[in-house]
DNA sequence: CGGATCCTTGAGTGGGCTCAAAATTAGTGG
DNA sequence: CCACTAATTTTGAGCCCACTCAAGGATCCG
């Protein structure tokens, strides 16, 4: 990441990468901002959210690490909606002159984050239209555990999830109550199991199961 | 798919267009299929959707005249859910090997509708997840109104929403039954009116106010 | 050790659902 | 153009899932 002390500064790639901490609560991004950068989080989680006048909060994306924040921030070069930061967060700003400028692999992994978003949103669509508590909150923690495990980060069903029940609530569309009843029954069903943030799917494709069109 | 054999193909625009006809129910897409073409919808209303095993219900996109039919498609190459036509429908079909071959202000078009269908499907994840029943289908009616305003078929507040209430129901994430309600509460308290498939909006900004944010 | 945040549990309420049937409209073939 | 059928809309009665309000316990952190 050091290293930027050289001659020829032409290829603006890996030297001296820009490398961004935030604090718990901190944002990412405000609403209506102009950004010539994306995020690419390292360590942490992030979510996108939108709070009404009267104070009620809906988060519509996580971020997690691996994750770009706001690829579409490479298309439209604002933010809609603000992002904070759910833990302490470390991220590479990956500028977007750069991205345009060598117009390969790099553009094509955000435009691939891009679709992956758009599918993602529309899954959560269907799962707050049509799904129950239950349903909501078991394919919140199956999805999650299946992107943290895609990501080597979740090694024989052991994962961990630093989100409050508040946050658990503001994704899936509940109150903080009942998202804690739904958790206790799931982990009575032993279809999950908690030891503080962390949480194990002993069988993932049961929860899976348990969790979608239960008929 | 025809009108490829000539000598100077230099103008691949308005000669021998490649144009569609679904009748309603017809669907435009399946579930997981390959496409090399986007649809520019010209006449009519299609959506997305997703059937739960159980029989429910989502639709996570709905596609108006001037739409095009899934932008992503040009990155990802596939379709994720099935696209259905709700009425008959009338559509150009726009190769995606035309648009890659001169990437100028069709891509731009293309990337553009990308970000405003991102954008549209969080507001949905918004309103499925913290808005009331009411709130819910009077911002559908209030955004189709706008979003019919925006390419001229709403004049003096006159438009045609083709919806059935089921249809509604199945992007609001209601029952047909309540949303029969909700219309009913609606239309008795002044925001919109009704004959036949004809929405009135008298007051736009009045129907806006009344539905975002309820305090 | 003190304060704040977060989790847990109980009791009661209500918004949207289910079930059911009738009225209206749209579609279709003769 | 009409008879017939299917689809859609409308209305009623009762129920349940998730919400609200509230209080006590646990955990974290300075």
């Amino acid at each position: 990441m050091a290293g930027a002390s050289r001659k020829h500064i032409m290829r603006s790639d890996s030297n001296s990468e820009d490398i961004r901490q935030f604090r718990r609560h901190e944002h990412l991004a405000r609403k209506d901002e102009v950004h010539e950068a994306v995020y690419k989080i390292e360590e942490g989680w992030a979510c996108r959210y939108c709070l009404l006048p009267d104070g009620r909060r809906q988060i519509t994306a996580l971020f997690l690490p691996g994750d770009y924040c706001e690829p579409q921030w490479m298309l439209s070069g604002r933010s809609e909606l603000p992002i904070v930061a759910l833990t302490e967060v470390r991220a590479v700003a990956v500028p977007l002159a750069t991205v345009h400028a060598k117009p390969g692999d790099s553009v094509m992994k955000l435009l691939g984050a891009v679709v992956d978003m758009l599918n993602r949103q529309s899954d959560w669509i269907v799962g707050l239209g049509r799904k129950s508590a239950t349903e909501r909150v078991g394919s919140l923690l199956a999805e999650l555990h299946r992107r943290l495990h895609d990501v080597g980060r979740a090694i024989g069903g052991r994962c961990t999830i630093p989100l409050t029940q508040q946050d658990i609530a503001d994704v899936v569309g509940l109150t903080p109550v009942h998202v804690n009843r739904v958790l206790g029954d799931l982990r009575q069903r032993g279809l999950v199991q908690f030891s503080g943030k962390t949480l194990i799917v002993p069988e993932p494709e049961q929860l899976h199961a348990a969790v979608l069109a239960a008929a």
